[in-house]
RNA sequence: GGAGGAGUGCCCGAGUGGCUAAAGGGGACGGACUGUAAAUCCGUUGGCUAUGCCUACGUUGGUUCGAAUCCAACCUCCUCCA
């Protein structure tokens, strides 16, 4: 099945963002002959999207490029519910205030990816709120319940390997794919859309919608999903030590987001070159061809152009530039990450360790006097071994700044004003 | 409704009266080696106004000189039966 007509599909295939799809064939026909709208789903727990994510919105870029529909849903009813698949039965329940504030700050990233409009090929932004937080419990199952067979969602993997293995599953997770299916329903009630996609663990809940659309309204529908993303050695994407690899500048700097991915491990860099920039694909292959520590070239511009479709150019040529001053020329470049601190403290003298708390590298005094003990903590490049040494104004360099460093590769600049 | 089991640090998981800020592993962080990579090796991994003090083993109370360890009640989760 690698052979599609649609430049939609041979642009996903080619890139690889393919992992499942229900119809290859019937839906690479309908992306070569008409506009096809499609629609993945996004939870609000989180004022922000993380790289986790990021697969399923560049698919939406490339369905938008090819001249289709891509439609974004606001999970905003769902989150309400509380996604039940994870297995940590700790979550939060989110306030409706917070859920608001998640979706806003989740929908600047379509922003800067997507065409929003009225046009043919123009996104839509859509919220499940708006239909499921008035659902009728009867209505719901009589409408939409009697076309689900138990029979069959028994056999779904979600659903059978828990039985198997004897795990409890409760009715809300066994609902969880009705919801979804009648998402997809609802959706494509509204505007004709056929297509959802979605990480491999969605498949059978994209599957429960296309059966219910066909035996609701009898037109076929399709699931399309992408591989889930680890690293070559076995780590899921977008955890670091600080959390998440936010997509949003107010949670993670462009600088920070620039140095995650010039850090990608050699193994990854083709596949992350496909999967996250819109590099060609004769340029791709070109970089992956390098070896050794050529590979790096690749790396910087892996990290420059994925950094440029969130952050824009300019932010991502700010932080190679930034980053190139300090690991390549070592000095205190102005675009490192930079924290102000009133002139007067820095008089009165500035313990260390207070000040590796107060730049955010370190999360407590102690973890501050252990890096100092393992040689891991720097004042203006210069290996600091005393706990108790005070900076004060005699340490601000010729730029003006303190520079602080933990390890080779964070840097943060004190700033008196 | 009945019977049984479980809740330990970021996660998994030992511990069943003092030697326990709690084995071991994973992860993470720092160091060495490199290419701001991987692998490997070494170190660290509760907080503080720090030779001491405080907080911590689901919650609350109790027994005891002393409890993660014993007792009681409660909460939560799980399994089986109905």
């Amino acid at each position: 099945m690698s052979e599609y007509t649609s430049e939609f599909l041979t642009v996903l295939s080619e890139r690889g963002y393919i992992h499942q799809v229900s119809d290859p064939k019937g839906l690479d026909a309908l992306c070569a002959k008409e506009t096809v709208t499609a629609y993945i789903g996004f939870d609000c727990t989180a004022p922000s999207l993380h790289v986790g994510s990021l697969v399923q919105i560049m698919m939406m870029y490339w369905l938008q490029q090819t001249g289709h529909r891509p439609i974004a849903l606001m999970g905003s009813g769902t989150t309400r519910v509380g996604d039940p698949t994870g297995k940590d039965e700790s979550r939060k329940v989110l306030s409706d205030e917070t859920i608001e504030d998640n979706k806003a700050g989740i929908r600047k990233v379509f922003d800067k990816l997507l065409t929003f409009g009225d046009g043919p090929t123009d996104a839509l932004m859509m919220d499940n709120a708006d239909w499921l937080l008035g659902l009728n419990y009867m209505n719901f199952l009589r409408d939409i319940g009697r076309h689900f067979s138990v029979n069959q969602m028994i056999q779904r993997d979600s659903v059978r390997l828990r039985l198997e293995r004897e795990q409890h599953l409760s009715f809300l997770e066994f609902n969880y794919m009705l919801l979804q299916g009648y998402d997809f329903l609802e959706i494509y009630n509204r505007t004709g859309c056929r297509l959802q996609m979605g990480g491999s663990d969605q498949w059978s809940n994209i599957l429960s919608g296309v059966d219910l659309i066909r035996r609701k309204v009898a037109v076929e529908a399709f699931a399309l999903t992408s591989p889930l993303l680890t690293t070559s050695s076995g780590a899921k994407m977008g955890k670091t030590a600080d959390g998440a690899v936010w997509l949003n500048e107010e949670q993670l700097s462009a600088y920070d987001y620039w140095q995650y991915w010039r850090n990608t491990e050699d193994a990854d860099v083709e596949r992350f070159l496909k999967l996250f920039t819109i590099l060609p694909m004769d340029e791709i292959k070109r970089l992956a061809a390098l070896e050794g520590s050529e590979i790096n070239e690749a790396k910087k511009i892996l990290a420059t152009e994925a950094t440029a479709l969130m952050h824009g150019r300019n932010k991502a040529e700010e932080a190679a530039e930034t980053a190139r001053k300090a690991f390549e020329e070592g000095q205190s470049a102005e675009g490192l990450p930079t924290v102000e601190i009133a002139r007067s403290g820095l008089e009165a003298g500035l313990g260390v360790l207070s000040a590796f708390v107060l730049a955010g590298l370190c999360a407590s005094n102690g973890d501050v006097r252990r890096n100092i003990k393992g040689g891991g903590v720097r004042i203006n490049d210069a290996v600091e071994q005393d706990a108790n040494r005070q900076l004060t104004l005699d340490d601000v360099t010729a730029d003006g700044v303190v520079k602080l460093s933990l390890g080779k590769k964070k840097h943060v600049l004190l700033k008196p004003v």
